[in-house]
DNA sequence: CCCCAATATCAGCGTTTTGCTGATTGACTC
DNA sequence: GAGTCAATCAGCAAAACGCTGATATTGGGG
């Protein structure tokens, strides 16, 4: 009893290797390679796999979408979140979207195996790191008093968004209907708790945690 | 007698993956692992390898940097470029910095072995695209009257790299001894050859450029 | 019910950065 | 040697930044 498994991911030679890793393991099995979102979901339709490991930035439709549609039609496929770094919002957007485990791109061979077990066995499998960013939340949620919590509020996390995408102050202000000293103010917050210094920074935060994208 | 190959990635499963599909192959030999481009240079001045597997966006040292660091030591190495992206500062970086062949990841295994092969025996590899992309640049520049090319000289593209990373013109000003007049024309002029016009384009252009990285 | 803490709003004031125009020097080209 | 380009600097007004402090509103907890 072999687990079948589909691999996304855009780019050949990442899937090629990791199709040669998992063909030394027999239990698992690779029925086929996907390179973008939509490829992902036409196989597993077709070919019923019983995980999909999805990589979330790929081009066409993303690994978030991709997993959401997925689990719409076919609710029993496992599927496994892959990533390079650190994207809150992408892990909050795949555990949303039904996905059952998620790992980073850097994690070892080991680790994807136990990962594809342990969710072909109906359970979660998070990498350490996601299990700590999600304690992380928890505590923070949880905590009293003043709190080092670095959350922003909403008023703030909107005006972040707008500074990110390179907004001017007074433009910001003009269109949320405030003064130009609100607006300086509230940044000078996100700074202070983001612990930022520049403009710059703001942006390449925002960059990161995927609230703005280039292009 | 086989090929000695330095893996530099970032990604321990990207790493592996590839690592275990050479392995397939007798004639090359993976002997060392790097993550990062300061590791890559250690391990290669050590080990000694007949090629270097250089990514390209890698924290630490990034590939190009770390490329024109070993070529200078250890100008025998031949180095190939991988990246993801069709990012032309960075391939022109790593031809400039000395690499012998570029690819992308979305290249295909048998594709990887030809490069490594080729470069062994002295002579250059580049993408199908990389080649495209080559006699493209060489056609424009032999375009005659106002070519639409946006081209920064030295100087420009020196500062633009600094104001991407957040320093401030006063800063970058001390750091390379002028005038803060001086920054701010020369940032004047980059905003009008790129056609942007906030400093928060060009931190996006430079990362889109992969100028500057994010983390 | 009142107080506290958090949030959102705005002001003052000095420094820094932008935006625009123009000027000088050296280097390389034709 | 005239012309172009790169790199350097200046002046000046408008905008943005950095820091401190103030006011209004809201939503609990004592």
């Amino acid at each position: 009893m072999t687990i079948k498994v589909i691999l996304a991911d855009d780019h050949q030679l990442f899937r090629e290797g990791l199709a040669n890793l998992l063909a030394d393991f027999p239990e698992i099995e690779v029925i086929a390679q996907a390179v973008n979102g939509k490829d992902a979901i036409d196989k597993a339709k077709q070919l019923n796999p019983d995980v999909v490991i999805m990589d979330i930035n790929m081009p066409d439709l993303d690994g978030v979408e991709a997993t959401a549609q997925l689990l719409k039609e076919k609710p029993g496929i496992k599927v496994i979140g892959l990533s390079m770094h650190v994207d809150k919002p992408y892990i909050k957007g795949m555990l949303e979207a039904g996905s059952s485990g998620y790992l980073f791109k850097n994690c070892s061979y080991d680790e994807l195996i136990k990962a594809i077990q342990t969710v072909y066995s109906g359970k979660k499998y998070l990498s350490e790191k996601i299990t700590e960013i999600l304690i992380q939340e928890y505590l923070n949620k949880e905590e009293i008093g003043p709190s080092t919590s670095s959350d922003l509020t909403d008023r703030e996390s909107e005006i972040l968004k707008l500074i990110a995408e390179g907004i001017s102050v007074s433009d910001i202000s003009n269109q949320l209907f405030v003064s130009i000293k609100t607006i300086n103010t509230h940044k000078q917050h996100i700074l202070e708790k983001l612990n930022l210094k520049t403009t710059t920074d703001i942006v390449k935060y925002a960059l990161k945690k995927g609230i703005i994208s280039l292009e």
